[in-house]
DNA sequence: GTAAACAGTATCTATCGGATACTGTTTACG
DNA sequence: CGTAAACAGTATCCGATAGATACTGTTTAC
């Protein structure tokens, strides 16, 4: 992990280098990340190979290897691409802002649909994606909430978005109709006694956002309890 | 998509077909399921290949094209082999039989590593894995949510498990120390300016769960809020 | 002007999921 | 009771993948 590690951060944080000598490169790390998120874009991220991202170019895949040095730096970059600038939030308020904030996201991650199963588990973040994060963070910061609680907080609404985007479309999921005969439904119907709530929750269809707003919601509102708390603790000290 | 989905649910929820004619199969549905939880278990799911999980068999990988129809599956259904047999709750009331379930599910995807991370995007689910999510919609059903609310809320329960899980454990984010050099957080450190409120909030590293009791508590105060307001909906209406 | 440094290419390997055609075994049925 | 159908597992092939290595040609610093 440390060399790959490092060799990732310095590519995504490390100055621009240089070299004199030798040919002009004729890509730049900047044009193959795009290339990267219009691939990613159109047909998902399971389309993005080294040979299809070459092929933009008119190159041998071989040839990016002179920029990136793995397929998982080209990802990171592509990544770093997609996030684009952190917004700047207009709100009063911690809540406002909050809500704001997140809804930004998941608009940037509706663009790039695969941005949320992209940003999952260990990776390397880019000086943008970091920016990204920073914004809420110092937004419950000033609410008050502990150092842990914004890391917290601001990761379970990234979870959240995630969650309700990567969340089923087609129909195999239980809250979806399915094509008749062999659905999914139609099992949970057979054995309707196993899943009585499922069934009876599920059979209005899931909501139109996933969930997304309910869930916003229902962490605002806790975050709303906490706060108002550390705010009376912070009184009482004073 | 028709027709995989059909084969994968009649795989998972169609009863076990006994034909007769020809000599017995040496493999079995479960076994093989079994052996993929075994890799999966031990080395991540980037281990789990067909030629490796026959290997666990002396058999042909093409052997296990008997069994299962795609490497889909083959997941599919050591999936529902490692989520297990649902829990029974014990508690008192809806939110500690919420927290009761989240604790087992949380810990259940603690002995399976990989498991948070299969389980996202469009699948077949299974019969066992509907029952766990039966038993919380049940609950949140007789607590006075909406259908939607019930599984929306589970759902969000299930992100919040997920993101804690696949978070990072190495050190590659802004809240682990990292290995001296390289480290994203020393170039955070260099570019302090542009990252206070990131800075400020990581000094002290991550919870040691990631988060996972704080947002627990969070999203439980929030459907606590919710349900109140049912319970003085319904009482109004009644 | 020449040699070092560099860009891009050509070729090779290992591994992956999967298709196809086969060999051998078991058992139902005539 | 034997024979043919049905089935299990194998052998072999295919195309795509990421990546290593050795090369050819170009540019520029000295």
């Amino acid at each position: 992990m440390g060399d790959e590690t490092g060799r990732v951060v310095e590519l995504l944080w490390g100055a621009p280098s240089r070299p004199t000598r030798g040919p002009r490169p004729s890509l730049s790390l900047a044009a193959i990340a795009d290339a990267t998120v219009r691939i990613a874009d159109a047909d998902g991220l399971g389309a993005v190979s080294m040979q299809r991202v070459a092929d933009a170019f008119g190159v041998t895949k071989m040839a990016l290897y002179r920029y990136v040095s793995s397929k998982a730096q080209l990802i990171a970059v592509a990544i770093e691409a997609a996030v684009g600038e952190p917004p700047v939030l207009s709100g009063t308020g911690w809540r406002a802002r909050i809500e704001q904030w997140a809804g930004l996201l998941r608009e940037n991650w509706l663009r790039h649909p695969w941005l949320p199963q992209a940003t999952v588990g260990d990776r390397v973040m880019g000086p943008r994606e970091v920016a990204w994060i920073e914004c809420p963070v110092a937004v419950l910061a000033e609410a008050g909430l502990t150092g842990r609680e914004q890391m917290d907080a601001v990761l379970l609404l990234c979870a959240h978005a995630r969650n309700t985007l990567t969340a089923s479309v087609s129909g195999t999921q239980p809250w979806t109709p399915g094509a008749g005969s062999g659905s999914l439904r139609e099992q949970l119907a057979r054995r309707a006694a196993d899943y009585p709530a499922v069934l009876a929750a599920t059979r209005s269809g899931r909501s139109e956002d996933n969930g997304w707003r309910f869930g916003l919601e229902l962490i605002l509102n806790g975050l709303e309890a906490r706060i108002g708390r550390a705010g009376d603790r912070r009184q009482a000290g004073a």
